[in-house]
DNA sequence: GCATGATTTATACAGGTGTTTGAATTATTT
DNA sequence: AAATAATTCAAACACCTGTATAAATCATGC
């Protein structure tokens, strides 16, 4: 039965685009199976494998858009925030990074996905870096360095980003100890995550400031 | 033949436990089987199940000597470090650990292992909060506490904590991504790390103190 | 020295994984 | 409408995983 098509039907190649981004975002490469992908986008064991050679090709498919979504949406929102000053646009990525990796409400399996990366890598690991972290980097770079009132190759703009972007992604990567620790019923309201948002803020720009204050470490080399 | 035993031979079940705690601490209960553990400690495929009864049960036991070599060990540490300001503690607190995760030469498995298990949980996270964070965070609280001039219940210093225990993690968890980005035949020597620890030293008690000039926060519920 | 129990071994099992295959079906072109 | 190409499907394959079994080996106490 052709399932009175055309209007329904997406194309099977992008259904199970969007199946298998949401989610390998959630769990991780190695922990989905192509059975699973394929019964929630309803088709046959074998599409994958048509449609993408084989699971690693369908996931560097997502990886690819999930890099260039991500780039497109972060560019949009620096540029947005250009004329505001530093520590504006510093506020502004954190808590815009922090929303989407930790309200349920937000549906961003892009930035999920590159975090998840980030720290249990794949044979994807290169494309995310080319495609998705050095074409950003330089933009939060100029960032940093700005509070910093350094240039970019100094090597404390690099550690500086490390240690506002480690606070992100550890919220969202240790959600499970997280919420052994709090009362039962906890949650991640969006409350809740501005909160934390602007304890990340306030800590990170004091951070910044304080190795302002310092001498260009010794090291020349990073990190 | 008997091996000319009772000096070489280190009991079967000891072995397995050495053996399986190095790889699970780099690699993950996930990534590392049952038979490569037997084989590397020269044991047929079936001494994990005689010995622990499965798998899961050789990785708690693990899981069981790293928290408790991992709290023996800080309260050493934070014992001798008692007299000193907290400013000290923070940063002692933060070489070690940093040594533990980095170092390759350190072979400290256990904090490997327990950051691990943070990011990636295992049906042994229970066992982990319980007999590995647990009793150890209120110390750090404490830590955290003075150098904000708070009291305990103060949900600024489980955020402070997180905030400075983040950046340590991350260092570890992305070194995969460090390494590209670092110029090739990047290393971390231990003069790499320690300079690295004053970084995160230096950025966290600015942050810190920057959290206590600012009023407690509304939300009296972590985190 | 032998019998009993503990340990180790070789082998097999059962389940899950990604992938392949060749036929059936659908869509497109002529 | 027929022919050709593209897609979907059910089934099977090959491999790897953790685990179980039953025999073989070892150690130990009588």
């Amino acid at each position: 039965m052709p399932e009175s098509a055309g209007l329904i039907d997406v194309e099977t190649r992008q259904r199970l685009l969007n199946v298998a981004a949401e989610l390998f975002a959630e769990r991780g490469f190695n922990n989905v199976t192509v059975r699973e992908i394929c019964q929630l986008a309803g088709t046959n064991v074998a599409g994958v494998n048509y449609h993408f050679r084989d699971k690693l090709g369908l996931y560097k498919e997502v990886v690819q858009l999930a890099a260039d979504g991500m780039n497109r949406l972060k560019v949009d929102v620096m540029n947005a925030a250009e004329p505001e000053p530093p520590e504006e646009r510093l506020r502004t990525y954190i808590r815009l990074t922090l929303h989407h990796l930790l309200d349920p409400h937000e549906e961003s399996w892009m930035e999920k996905l590159i975090a998840r990366e980030t720290i249990d890598p794949t044979p994807a690991l290169d494309l995310i870096i080319e495609k998705g972290i050095k074409p950003t980097s330089q933009r939060y770079g100029r960032m940093i360095a700005e509070l910093l009132g350094a240039s970019l190759g100094d090597p404390r703009v690099w550690r500086c980003f490390l240690s506002v972007h480690a606070q992100i992604l550890f919220y969202k990567m240790s959600m499970p100890v997280s919420m052994r620790m709090f009362p039962p019923g906890f949650k991640y309201t969006p409350e809740i995550i501005d909160g934390l948002a602007e304890h990340i803020y306030q800590f990170s720009l004091a951070g910044i400031r304080a190795a302002a204050a310092l001498p260009r470490s010794t090291t020349e080399c990073y990190p």
